[in-house]
DNA sequence: TTTTTAATTGCAAGTTGTTTGCATTTATAA
DNA sequence: TTATAAATGCAAACAACTTGCAATTAAAAA
């Protein structure tokens, strides 16, 4: 698996180099999205000194990006989250702490079907954004007297008629 | 529905000012997403001189989040959207030329509950964000030799069993 | 209506996440 | 090995957004 990333790379004519290599290891060891800091972070923990600029992840992020190894997530937070590209799912984010679930089953092919249907301005549908926003088990227990961390729009009480 | 509007706000304690009333206007002329530039300029033009800070838009789109009149929507742009809370439904974004559809039905309501019968961590689901991204009819016409303004993750042609 | 009061605003300055320019380093092709 | 183009680190720039504070203003009280 992690080969297949390599090959990649090297299709994409991008160099092989220890930046890259470790943070390919960043997203393998942890299978949560992760945003530039979380990686620059841990690498800095696991090598030791500053081995790699944050600048370097960045770059390195965008041109992954760009292969298709990892894609972005949307995670309602004020920075941008990736994730491995190498399997189709969703997410349940818990809006008090962060938290989040995968969920293999999509489900909504019907859906883009009939929106296609309807639809004036399109006549296909390259991608789709899917995710949920709920107070984890956890959370709710705690919920007593916990402040609230983050809290993505349409969670507000006074939300009306959706 | 403008009146339903002033409710919410004065619901929550909110003073009627003429910054608000004019960004609720910029929001009802017009069905579609905006950021706090889009309604800045907008007024700008509106009420001639700088009428209104933009500072002042931002804290306005924060009260009017939480008060539940506007709600923050996923383009995977570099800044935050909003558009009035009183539908529920989603969108397509094309990728090239980024003009939005809205589209009204919404279909998931049986992932929802797949989801959280498979869920470990949650037993309720607050909210969701679904949205697709393509090229409209018109850009894919043009796709010949135009440039991509913006392209979000998945949509790269190296992107892989999805 | 006038006065009082607390919310709202504008301006300047600060923060955070991300990008760019450029000289130096490094992986890979020759 | 050497040559070369790509990748890196560092400093600086940027864009989106937030905060502090004194001045303004909507709405409550008188
Ligand atoms: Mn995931
Ligand atoms: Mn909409
Ligand atoms: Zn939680
Ligand atoms: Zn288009």
């Amino acid at each position: 698996m992690k080969s297949e990333q390599i090959k990649k790379l090297k299709n994409a004519g991008l160099k092989l180099t220890s930046s890259r290599l470790l943070t390919l290891g960043a997203f393998s060891s942890l299978c949560k999205p992760q945003n530039a800091d979380d990686i620059y972070k841990k690498l800095k923990k696991l090598t030791g000194k500053d081995k790699i600029d944050l600048v370097t992840i960045y770059r390195t992020l965008t041109s992954f990006e760009q292969t298709g190894i990892v894609k972005k997530v949307n995670l309602q937070k004020d920075s941008v989250y990736y994730e491995l590209a190498n399997s189709h799912h969703h997410h349940i984010v818990c809006t008090v702490c962060e938290s989040v679930e995968e969920f293999n089953l999509c489900g909504i092919e019907k859906t883009t079907k009939d929106v296609l249907k309807k639809s004036i301005k399109f006549n296909s549908i390259a991608q789709h954004s899917l995710e949920f926003f709920g107070v984890c088990k956890k959370c709710t227990k705690n919920e007593k007297r916990s402040v609230k961390k983050f809290s993505p729009s349409s969670l507000n009480p006074q939300c009306q008629r959706n």
